[in-house]
DNA sequence: AGCACGCCGACT
DNA sequence: GTCGGCGTGCTC
């Protein structure tokens, strides 16, 4: 090889956390290898990198090595992703290299060839068509699921993954085994499925959907304001079935737990053939496999959560985000991205409008359309003609509870039960109860390595520390007196489904949370239960407030509706208000009007009357002008160095030396070091560093002058650190 | 991040 | 006398 000091290098980011690049030979080098994946040499061991630039080295030309394989002939990430992911390395202070391996999937970190782009397709033969016609498979059976299915139209093995677990020994039975053709290649395989037409669009959804129609072809973001139930996903169907038509491709983005079998469905049914799927359920090769045949322009839409907001786009025509102001689009580990941030910045680097719709629209993006950033749209009515459901708040003060429960609510249930309809019962503690106490002395039960309590888990009769995830068997008897009056103080999920059982013993109880729907397909079995329509009383966590369509739902009742604004969070407020409103959301349709009610202890708090009385956007208005007033985001700007060890020396040694050689600049202070919320984790003492300013460009400069002093400093080696740049929490 | 090198305590 | 603790330095 040339090694002569003007021959060119690649120059590679690899996964690791240094911020910089590797010089490395190549025979002719050009710009034809940027974006390229090599494998290189990297000191003992080798590594998979992406080429991120060809120039002259800096290196000493004796020490550059040559690389060992390219991987790809084409680049397998070039132009506006490439140039977003550089963005994003310099925004989040973030190794370029690592950030490269969040954005592609983990099939394509390593040295294996690609996946084949083509999915395995299933759709009827002949005999099977006949077989459907005929029910030849026996009523309710997953043979009978599956030849349904198909009957829509070939559907792609992975979709079925999802929708029938258990598929594949059906399809394999030898009775049946002819009547399935199987299918390698592209998404043409169900171009014959005919679309379902969509419900006629009123004025309001008309004219929303013509203000993104207009913006198609060139950036502008949008707001869709739409409160709950008044269509915010026709608008996402009709804007992207007009990109599809134009022949660009759509990127929608939902939180993890939206992303159901049913939304899938409506997409798939509306846009068919033209849907894939990306979330974490999925198979590594299958995610792979999405995510090149976006990159080959091949998939329409591609559906995804959070990660997806790194999909290649080269025929780009629309981003959207659905529930914009949830939490799980920032990534709250590793590189601590926001998804809907970056949809926006890739939106404007690829000259597409980019759809944010929510019924409770994040205080930020209110800020952005106050601030003329984003263009609102308003969906202000329900479609159908649903009423809004009214709201009740129980005052729960010097009230006598019964198993957690204010008896006008169980009077309210119990009338409910009587008359066979649906009844969601809101709780945000999963377990049987939050608190194992002793009676005589006064302990609990508190794990060792946090500074938490212990939860009570009966099922599994276990101490569970929902900060770390340690599990131990309940004592026997108090360890601190001996006693053998240990006693659950408060009530979780799993405790109100027992004595709501107990109660209403004639009617199903079905509790929804994270420990009830961990095996796979139990949500949707638990989610189908609901929508069946039959009388059943729902119990369970967030999970219960986020998306689902839950028409049948007569009565919602939010227990402990204050939990959050005990908190010092500043967000508390705008987290209870979204909360109560998406829940809310959930009762009632046109004939059957919803009550919800909040049993709270402060049924004064200004927050809840000015919800109450004047809806979200009420509340939105004065927690803004309370934000700005204050000085909190949207209208200042965090960010956060958090600091975790098991040596407290440690940790203050390097959070002390941090602030000492942070560089001055007027424009930016900074806090701390100061305890983090949660002090103590799972054995490790946390601290933070807050920055804050009402400059962005102030705020960068200081961390870029800032970073690599810190990487530099030799404490940091026995801490575990991270920067969050915009974090969700900043106390 | 890994991984090697290097200098000090308790074991076959 | 060695096995192994983790501090520190380096990786094109």
């Amino acid at each position: 090889l040339d090694k002569s000091p003007a021959a060119p290098v690649l120059k590679v980011a690899l996964p690791l956390p240094l911020d910089r690049l590797f010089d490395y030979a190549a025979p002719e080098i050009g710009r034809g290898w940027i974006g390229c994946r090599v494998s290189v040499p990297f000191g003992h061991r080798r590594l998979v990198g992406v080429v991120a630039a060809v120039g002259a080295a800096d290196s000493e030309p004796t020490r550059i090595k040559a690389i060992l394989q390219r991987l790809d002939a084409q680049p397998l990430i070039s132009g506006e992703l490439l140039q977003t992911l550089r963005w994003v390395a310099g925004y989040y202070h973030h190794p370029l290299g690592e950030v490269l391996a969040t954005a592609l999937p983990g099939p394509l970190r390593g040295t294996r060839p690609l996946p084949q782009v083509g999915e395995t397709w299933l759709l009827l033969s002949a005999t099977g068509r006949r077989a459907l016609a005929e029910g030849a498979a026996r009523r309710g059976s997953r043979l009978a699921a599956l030849l349904a299915r198909l009957g829509e139209g070939a559907q792609p093995a992975a979709a079925l993954d999802m929708e029938l677990p258990g598929w594949r020994d059906s399809a394999r039975l030898p009775r049946a085994r002819a009547w399935f053709d199987w299918r390698e290649g592209a998404m043409a395989a169900s171009a014959d499925a005919a679309a379902v037409a969509g419900p006629a669009l009123n004025e309001e959804q008309a004219a929303a959907l013509a203000a993104v129609s207009a913006a198609i072809g060139s950036y502008r973001g949008f707001l869709l304001d739409g409160v709950t139930g008044s269509g915010k996903t026709e608008i996402y169907l009709g804007a992207i079935a007009q990109v599809l038509a134009g022949g660009r491709q759509a990127l929608v983005l939902v939180p993890e737990i939206a992303l159901t079998p049913q939304l899938l469905r409506r997409f798939r049914e509306r846009l068919p053939g033209r849907v894939m799927a990306l979330h974490s359920a999925l198979a590594d090769g299958e995610r792979a496999r999405v995510w090149l045949a976006a990159a080959r322009g091949e998939a329409g839409v591609v559906l995804g959560t959070r990660s997806a907001v790194f999909t290649p786009l080269p025929n780009a025509g629309l981003i959207v985000v659905d529930e914009e102001h949830d939490a799980a689009f920032k990534q709250a580990d590793a590189l601590r991205y926001s998804a809907r941030d970056l949809a926006l910045v890739r939106g404007r680097a690829l000259a597409v409008p980019v759809l944010l719709g929510s019924a409770t629209p994040s205080l930020e993006s209110l800020a952005n359309a106050e601030a003329g950033r984003l263009q609102r749209l308003l969906l202000p009515r329900r479609a159908g003609a649903a009423r809004p459901p009214s709201v009740r708040v129980l005052d729960t003060r010097g009230q006598r509870l019964q198993d957690g429960l204010a008896p006008e609510l169980i009077d309210a249930l119990a009338s409910r039960v009587e008359r066979r309809e649906q009844m969601l019962v809101f709780r945000n503690r999963r377990g049987f109860a939050p608190l194992l106490a002793c009676r005589a002395c006064g302990w609990h039960a508190e794990c060792e390595r946090c500074d938490a309590a212990y939860t009570l888990h009966r099922q599994s009769r276990r101490l569970h520390c929902h900060h770390c995830d340690r599990e131990r068997p309940v004592p026997e008897a108090c360890p601190s007196c001996g006693s053998h009056e240990l006693k659950p103080l408060g009530h979780g999920t799993e405790r109100l489904e027992e004595s709501l059982a107990q109660r209403f013993p004639g009617i199903p109880v079905i509790r929804i949370d994270r420990d009830s729907t961990r095996r796979r397909g139990a949500l949707d079995e638990k989610l189908d239960a609901a929508r069946s329509g039959d009388a059943c009383i729902l119990v369970g966590t967030q999970m219960l407030a986020k998306g689902h369509d839950l028409p049948e739902v007569t009565l919602v009742a939010v227990l402990n509706a204050d939990a959050g604004l005990m908190r010092a969070d500043y967000r508390a407020a705008e987290r209870l208000a979204q909360l109560v409103i998406q829940v809310a959301g959930r009762a009632g349709r046109a004939d059957k009007p919803g009550q919800v009610m909040l049993q709270t202890l402060q049924p004064d708090h200004p927050l809840l009357h000015t919800l109450l009385s004047g809806g979200y956007p009420a509340f939105a208005r004065e927690e803004l002008a309370l934000r700005r007033a204050t000085g909190l985001p949207p209208y200042v700007h965090h960010a956060l160095v958090r600091a975790e060890a098991p040596d407290m020396v440690a940790l203050r040694s390097f959070l002390q030396a941090a602030r000492e050689c942070a560089p001055a600049s007027a424009g930016v202070q900074l806090h701390g070091p100061m305890p983090a919320p949660s002090e103590r984790r799972a054995g490790r003492w946390r601290m933070q560093i807050l920055l804050e300013s009402s400059s962005r460009p102030d705020l960068q400069g200081l961390l870029g002058e800032w970073m690599p002093r810190l990487r530099a400093l030799p404490q940091g080696r026995r801490v575990r650190w991270s920067l969050d740049v915009d974090p969700l929490e900043a106390d």
